[in-house]
DNA sequence: TTTGATATTGAAAATCAATTTCAATAAGCG
DNA sequence: CGCTTATTGAAATTGATTTTCAATATCAAA
């Protein structure tokens, strides 16, 4: 959870709060699960019913620039975003009911730098990903 | 690399071997960087100029499922596809040039034992992909 | 407040990737 | 060689995302 709310941050960036903005907002903040575009629309008219799906688009794409939400990849598909963590955080899925959790604390100095000096490559960035079965769906 | 050749394994799994599948197959086990159906499409149309682009989908589906190919998730996109190593592998991509290398040996017991602690999760699988420059683009 | 510039809206149209349908063709078994 | 049937490419279809556009709403400035 970032410190500043999210429409703060848009509003800081210059974009307008709307009814349109704060229904997909709401909706994308208070999600345990990655949610699509479609899903977004779903749940968001349910509080602003004259909403329309270019809009979530639109307002999803700002929330991704500004790092507020990321893109889950996942075998499926990776067309759903959820809630970002905030610092250097990677993503837990249940493979069951689809719930999502952060964590952090991976070290993979040691590793990186094996891989650097075998392959030769500069080594910027990781992506890191587990999948499991949460406590419930076990 | 297989040891036993793609076309083989196609045939051995009841697939019929045709110029079509040829071309995709040659490009696809040539390439040194991830491709999408549509790059696929235009390389293997210079050896069989007859192809479709819908057969370019149905052999990347089928070499998929043998698991020959992987899908590679990139930040611009997930539609490409690099030949796959064999083993437990993941990857490392040049963020300049796009090009592909595989490496193992990630030992992520130590990690995941944690996180699973910490969730309560059972960790069934991950994916773990580095991004860098090669030795040509730094 | 009220005003006015302009960012934002939703609907409709357009684009793009991927899938399905289908009649013609070709693979490969006997 | 002949026959069964998997496979083909073209065209139509689907589904997701983007663009266009005139109407509207936001918000800073008067």
């Amino acid at each position: 959870m970032t410190a500043i709310p999210w429409l703060t941050q848009l509003q800081e960036n210059g974009y307008r709060l709307t009814g349109a903005r704060r229904a997909v907002v709401e909706t994308v903040q208070q999600a345990t699960h990655a949610l699509t575009p479609l899903q977004v629309f779903d749940l968001a008219r349910k509080k602003y019913p004259a909403l329309g799906l270019v809009s979530v688009y639109r307002t999803l794409e700002k929330l991704e620039e500004l790092h507020l939400i990321q893109r889950v990849h996942q075998p499926q598909g990776c067309q759903a975003f959820i809630s970002a963590g905030s610092g250097h955080q990677h993503l837990l899925l249940c493979q069951n009911c689809g719930q999502v959790e952060f964590f952090e604390g991976d070290d993979l100095e040691a590793l990186t730098s094996v891989i650097s000096q075998r392959t030769g490559y500069q080594i910027k960035e990781h992506w890191l990903q587990l999948f499991g079965l949460c406590r419930n769906c076990q």
